[in-house]
DNA sequence: CCGCGTATACTCGTCAGCGAATATACGGAA
DNA sequence: TTCCGTATATTCGCTGACGAGTATACGCGG
C-alpha cells in the first residue's frame, strides 16, 4: 500500500471504519467484517489483527477502554476511535477514492511475458480465462439478485457492481484479443514480429538447458 | 501470490523468463528488465533479486554457470534455466493467463467502506478521480503513438494496452456513478437508505470520541 | 595523472504479514 | 453428569520483502 501512513494495513482501515461506527473489541471487529462480508472486498488477514490493533494504539489513532467480561471468557479490551484516528480514517479514504494508484494485476504480468507461451497454447488459456470470466459475472449477478430480493440497499452492493464492471470490460477485451490472434491480423501490423515468428521462436527453442 | 509455487513472487517469473531466452548474470537480468520496462507491468523490487536467485537455485529451477569476471570488477556468475525451470515457467503463465485470481484493487477497498465519507465529498473525490484517469489514459495513448512511429510490434504493446481498457472501464463507471449520485437516483431504489439517510448520519456524528 | 561522479554489483537488517497452533468456554445430546 | 463439537479469543514464530547502505571500478574533465 502506499506507504507513508502509520499503519499501512488495510486491515487498519477496516479498523478504523468499524470503530467510528461504534466501540468494539478486536473479535468483535473480526466478526463483524466476516458478516459484512468484507473480504470480498478487502484484503484482510486476520492473523494480523491484534498487531494492527496494537500499531494503531501506539500511533493514537484508536485507544484502548474498558477491559470487561462476560461469563468466564477472557477478558476483553474496548477500542475506541480517537479524533486523531477519524481524521486518519477520512483522510486514508479520501485518497483511496479520489487517486488512482500503480496496482499490479498479476494477469497484466501475464500479457507481458506472453511471449514465453507459444501462440496457440496462449489463445487457449485467454479462451479458458473467458470462459472463467463468464461463470464470475453470473454468480455476482445471482448475488444481485438475492440482495434485491432481500430489499439490501443498492450503496452496499456497489464494489461488486464496480468488479462486475471490471470483469465485464476485461473478458471484452479477452474475447477481441483472441479474434486477432485467430485471424493472425497482428501479422499486417507489425514490422518485426508476426504470430508466424513467434510460433517459429518456440519450434526452435531447445527447451532450455541441462 | 497463489501461494505453492515454489517460489511465487514474480520477480522470479520475470528471471525465469529471461533465462528462457539465454543465460545471463544477476546485475544483467535487472537491466534488462529495465530497459524493457517490465516493472511498468510486473511488481519487481530488485532489493529482493539475489534473494529471488537463490532460492530459484534451490529448488532446481535454474543453475549456476560460469564465473567470468571483465577487467577487475568483481566476478559474476552466470545462470542458466533447467529443464525444471521451463516446464515452472510455462506452467507458471499457463495459470496466470488463464485463472483469474481474487485481487483487491485498493479503489475496491475504498468503494465498500465509502460510507465513511460524507456523500458530497464523496462525489469530490470521484470527479477528481476521474480526472487523473483522463491523465492517466492519455499518456497511454501517447506512448503507444509513439511506439507505432518506432515500429515497435504491437505484441510489446498488449499489457499497455489491456491497462488502457481497463482505465477506460473504470473511468466510465465512476461517471455513471457520480451522475447517479448527484441525482440521487439512488433514493428510488433504496428501502434502507437514501443518500439524504447517509448524509444526516456524518451530520449527527460528533467526530468519534475522545 | 588525479579526482570525482556515475555505473556496477551486491549485502544486510529490519519488519510487516500471516498461517497455524493454542487454550479455554459454552451448550446441547445422551 | 459427562462428553464433544463448535465458538471464542489470542499468541507465536517463521519467512519473504525490500529499502538503504556499501564498496569497488571505470571513465572523463581539467
Amino acid at each position: 500500500m502506499s506507504d507513508k501512513r502509520p499503519v499501512s494495513n488495510p486491515l487498519a482501515l477496516a479498523v478504523l471504519s468499524l470503530l467510528y461506527e461504534r466501540p468494539m473489541h478486536p473479535y468483535e471487529m473480526a466478526t463483524t467484517l466476516r458478516e459484512r462480508e468484507k473480504a470480498e472486498s478487502i484484503k484482510l488477514r486476520f492473523g494480523s489483527l491484534y498487531s494492527v490493533i496494537d500499531r494503531l494504539e501506539q500511533e493514537g489513532l484508536i485507544r484502548a477502554g474498558e477491559r470487561i467480561r462476560e461469563g468466564k471468557r477472557p477478558e476483553r479490551t474496548v477500542y475506541h476511535i480517537t479524533e486523531a484516528g477519524s481524521v486518519e480514517m477520512r483522510d486514508w479514504l479520501r485518497e483511496l477514492v479520489s487517486t488512482p494508484v500503480k496496482e499490479y494485476p498479476q494477469f497484466e504480468a501475464a500479457l507481458s511475458l506472453l511471449p514465453g507461451l507459444p501462440p496457440d497454447e496462449a489463445v487457449e488459456m485467454l479462451e479458458l480465462r473467458g470462459e472463467l470470466l463468464d461463470g464470475m459475472i453470473e454468480q455476482i449477478d445471482a448475488r444481485h439478485e438475492q440482495a434485491v430480493n432481500y430489499g439490501i440497499p443498492a450503496l452496499f452492493m456497489i464494489e461488486s457492481d464496480y468488479r462486475k464492471q471490471m470483469l465485464e470490460c476485461e473478458r471484452a477485451w479477452i474475447r477481441q484479443l483472441i479474434e486477432q490472434m485467430v485471424e493472425e491480423s497482428w501479422a499486417d501490423i507489425e514490422l518485426l514480429e508476426g504470430i508466424p515468428t513467434w510460433r517459429q521462436m518456440h519450434a526452435e527453442h531447445n527447451g532450455g538447458d541441462e
